[in-house]
RNA sequence: GGGCGCAUAGCUCAGCUGGUUCAGAGCAUCUGCCUUACAAGCAGAGGGUCGGCGGUUCGAAUCCGUCUGCGCCCACCA
């Protein structure tokens, strides 16, 4: 078949991806090589997208590709999360436009119209997935929300109020007036924000002087809600109003003035106006001095009965109304600009309202001391590892989770509430009923007279189960596909959610297995544009992953990612970057094209040049594989891709093909034809996790295929380095050297390289001889080129090439004596300081074995090298 | 306020236990080339007191101290 001079990636991408999928070489099954597990970070469900998910699953891809051709058993499960409050907020959005609203309907109705929206929407994502070349094992697609998942949730539930981990109680909570539900303290941001800092003046009951204290607050309209006010019992400035009482303004309300060393003295006046409902450190005072609370805030953010005023008002136009009801009280002392920390809801954007609460809580120490040592002790490594530390500090000062959300679309929490008081839980509703009745001594108690708890469980909740979740593990334990599958491999996600979800899932991972969900976790880094600014719908600086694919294919996006990706690195992301990697696979194509170019002689002799560089070659090949070996290892897969982009276009096309390429026109010799296909094999294998397509493309023309042969499942055969390895890669380089100095002379002579000359010099070459030569080459013409290659010492032939290769040893100028004298200086300040070191019996004693050889051997080498250089120039 | 990390070419970054990768890579820039696989290409070139200042050492981009400037995480003062 005719290959098109550039590579179109459209003809080719959607062609093998289905290819793949026919022959289902995604699947996996239990067998008995290795396991190479990953489990997805859930997607939202009806998400779309963006480029972070873009550079996760291609580092996933990459990695599972790898291992399923270094012969492991790879299975990536894919799925999506149900996402409560996103998707719960979607959902009533798209209601409102059709004029319906929550309230109206009830908790079936609501739940069946968000089943219809996931339905609609849930899955793009997942098929997006399949256009980047994701090579997940779609049988094995999972939703947090399916039976299986849902089953263990609440089976996870019950379990975990059984041991008395679960409790249900009344908490300062945030909350989410916009989604009416209360969050997670992780999903509050804070914001900076341009406030007001408002003093106002609390007058002293029964003073004569008619005094005030002024109180310094950032939140004139939770004065309603004012049980006490509050000095430090040190500060000398508020003495005179220990043990009086005061007003609190426009309410009228006489309340008390106490004392606690929680109040900032050098803060505004050192008076502090105490809320309980509000504010997260004013209910611990009223806990502390047992004061009343007021909770003076509907669900929804505006003003309750309760405040007695402003009723109905939302809290923002009450703040705005108070300011100027102060003023014309002349209650306001003053107001000063202020900048402050708003907490806001990571979801909804709005500010969270600290309110009290019924919620359900997990106590969590016992998941911290779980969960804190394997990570410590490197059993279950961090890439990069200073995640370590963050990790750390958040477990050593880890808080109850509230797991309870005020929210229908998700797992509804398994408590039921029994007439009399008191509530059950239990997996099922009958059970619940048995366990009601036992409890109740009421055997008559029926069904319908139990009260399921109308709250949902936070979307982490059910996440935290993923690894176990999607091979059973719960319902099932110790079934076959988990103890083949599980502990996975490899987690690969941004580190914002180290705690949301990493952390926790290690927690039960040793809870429900007694074992880590993963082995080892990549954290990926932020993409941001080449500004450096987070990529984001309202900067419109977010490109859309498929534009991207479309311009310049999957592969070209996939290398644009990765070539500045290094692990836990901010990428900053630039559409030439995809260029780079589109233009890559044009390298790819035409290197291919020029081999399949070739007409194969067998009677030709192999030549002496191509035969030097089949064996350098396949030496570079060697060396290259084990460094990418080992920077996958590591995890360091940027770099591993630099290797191979340089392999391949320096090495590779630069350097071997135009060694071995014959004259125009002219067939090649066959041993030299089949060496170069299976090194193009062999590229093909390092370049196929990081570009799929193109790889395919070209495995399969390289050789007639079976129907279900693929490169993806073809094993990586390239053997180790070999002895004698750097010998000859130490010559290559050698050989670039002269000619590099040829083409220094001929350019600075002007002189056009439009015919270049190929250059074999054997060992035995004087170098006096080759010096004239490059000289001559120079200024040679081709005619004059061909003369000398007369001369018996240097052969060499007129070639339309544009390198050399060159053996033996060189080296004889009084430049590079001189250059060889600094190196033995060096050498010998070197050794000096060596043996200091091995001379001094703490280093020798301390140190680790392995320390004390390498010093040891280095020592050993520059002794060598010093000796190996005085002998060549006779020193 | 507490913790962690970063600062090397115009940009993005490598540089591991001090010397044997020691000042590097890619991109960008500039110069010359439509050359028989590839102009989505080829051949070259320029560009850095390794953030500042001290210290340790025979020797420091590398270790220590300090200052400056950034970034992230946690807590949060009303």
């Amino acid at each position: 078949m005719e290959l098109a001079t550039k590579y179109s990636p459209d003809a080719v991408e959607g062609k093998w991806y289905q290819y793949w999928l026919d022959n289902k070489l995604f699947s996996s099954k239990p067998d008995g090589r290795e396991a190479y597990t990953v489990v997805i970070p859930p997607p939202n469900v009806t998400g779309v997208l963006h480029m972070g998910h873009m550079l996760n699953n291609t580092i996933q891809d990459i990695l599972v590709r790898r291992a399923r051709m270094e012969g492991k058993n790879a299975c990536w499960v894919p799925g999506t999360d149900h996402a409560s409050i996103a998707t719960e907020a979607k959902v009533v959005n798209r209601l409102a436009e059709r004029g319906i609203k929550k309230t109206d309907l009830t908790r079936e109705e609501f739940l069946k119209h968000a089943w219809e929206w996931t339905e609609e929407h849930g899955g793009i994502i997942l098929k997006q997935l399949r256009r980047v070349g994701a090579s997940c094992d779609w049988d094995r697609t999972a939703f947090t929300m399916d039976d299986e998942r849902s089953e263990s949730v609440i089976k996870v539930f019950v379990d975990l109020y059984n041991k008395g981990l679960i409790y249900r109680g009344v908490r300062m909570v945030n909350w989410d007036p916009a989604a009416q539900t209360a969050l997670s303290d992780e999903e509050v941001v804070y914001k900076e924000e341009n406030s007001k800092l408002y003093y106002l003046r609390y007058k002293v009951e029964g003073d004569a002087e008619g005094r005030y204290a002024v109180v310094a607050t950032t939140r004139p309209e939770t004065i309603m809600g004012d049980t006490a006010m509050c000095i430090n019992p040190n500060d000398s400035k508020n003495e005179w109003l220990k043990g009086k009482r005061v007003i609190v303004p426009i309410v009228g309300r006489s309340i008390p003035v106490i004392e606690d060393e929680y109040v900032d003295v050098e803060f505004g006046t050192g008076c502090l106006k105490v809320t309980p409902a509000h504010d997260v450190n004013d209910y611990m005072l009223g806990e502390k001095y047992n004061l009343p609370s007021i909770d003076i805030f509907n669900d929804n953010g505006t003003l309750s009965e309760a405040a007695g005023m402003y009723v109905g008002m939302d809290r923002f136009d009450v703040r705005r109304q108070i300011e100027k009801d102060l003023q014309e009280a002349g209650l306001m002392e003053k107001v000063e600009p202020y900048t402050n920390k708003v907490g806001c809801s990571e979801r909804t954007g709005v500010a969270i309202e600290p309110k009290l609460s019924m919620q359900w809580f997990l106590k969590m120490q016992h998941f911290a001391d779980l969960a804190l040592p394997p990570v410590m002790n490197d059993e279950l490594k961090f890439y990069p590892a200073k995640y370590k530390n963050t990790y750390r500090h958040w477990l050593e000062n880890i808080k109850d989770w509230c797991i309870s959300r005020q929210l229908w679309w998700g797992h509804r929490i398994p408590a039921y509430y029994l007439p009399t008081g008191g509530f059950v839980v239990a997996e099922k509703a009958e059970k619940a009923l048995e366990l009601a009745r036992t409890q109740s001594g009421n055997a008559d108690l029926q069904l319908a007279d139990l009260k399921q708890d109308e709250d949902a469980l936070d979307t982490w909740f059910s996440s935290w189960l993923w690894p176990i979740s999607l091979f059973k593990g719960i319902n099932n334990p110790g079934n076959e596909e988990l103890q083949y599958y599980y502990p996975t491999a490899d987690l690969v996600t941004g580190p914002d959610i180290i705690f949301f979800w990493v952390a926790r899932m290690i927690m039960a991972g040793y809870e429900y297995t007694g074992d880590m969900p993963f082995r080892n976790v990549y954290f990926t880094g932020i993409v941001r544009d080449k500004l450096g600014r987070k990529m984001s719908k309202s900067l419109g600086n977010s490109p859309d992953p498929l534009d991207l694919i479309d311009t310049y294919g999957a592969d070209g996006v996939r290398m644009g990612m990765m070539f500045s990706a290094p692990a836990g690195n901010d990428i900053l992301f630039d559409d030439t970057l995809c260029e780079q990697g589109r233009n890559f696979c044009n390298k790819i194509w035409n290197a291919f094209r020029l081999i399949k170019s070739w007409n194969v002689d067998a009677t030709i002799e192999l030549p002496q040049t191509s035969h030097e560089a089949n064996l350098w070659f396949a030496a570079r090949l060697r060396q290259s594989a084990a460094e990418i070996s080992d920077l996958f290892k590591k995890y360091r897969l940027s770099e591993a891709l630099h290797e191979v982009y340089s392999l391949f276009w320096d090495d590779f096309s630069a350097s071997y093909l135009e060694m071995i390429k014959p004259a125009y026109g002219s067939p090649i010799d066959s041993a030299t034809y089949t060496t170069a296909l299976s090194f193009f094999d062999h590229l093909l294998h390092l370049l196929h996790p990081f570009m799929p397509f193109i790889t395919e493309e070209l495995w399969q023309h390289l050789a007639e295929r079976k129907e279900g042969e693929s490169i993806m499942v073809s094993p990586m055969t390239i053997p180790a380095p070999q002895e004698g390895d750097e010998a000859l890669l130490a010559a290559m380089n050698h050989a670039k050297n002269i000619i590099a100095n040829i083409r220094a002379v001929r350019n600075s002579k002007n002189i056009s390289p439009r015919q270049e000359v190929k250059v074999l010099a054997t060992p035995s070459c004087p170098v006096s001889s080759l010096k004239s030569l490059i000289e001559k080459l120079a200024a040679a013409t081709i005619e004059d080129a061909a003369t000398e290659a007369a001369d018996g010492a240097v052969a060499f032939m007129v070639e339309t090439t544009r390198y050399a290769l060159l053996l033996g040893d060189l080296v004889d100028s009084e430049a590079e004596k001189e250059k060889a004298l600094a190196e033995i200086k060096r050498l010998e300040g070197f050794l000096m300081g060596v043996n200091k070191k091995l001379e001094n019996e703490r280093f020798v004693s301390s140190a680790p074995a392995a320390v004390v050889e390498l010093e040891r051997k280095k020592k050993a080498d520059a002794e060598t090298k010093i000796e190996a250089l005085k002998k060549q120039f006779k020193l």
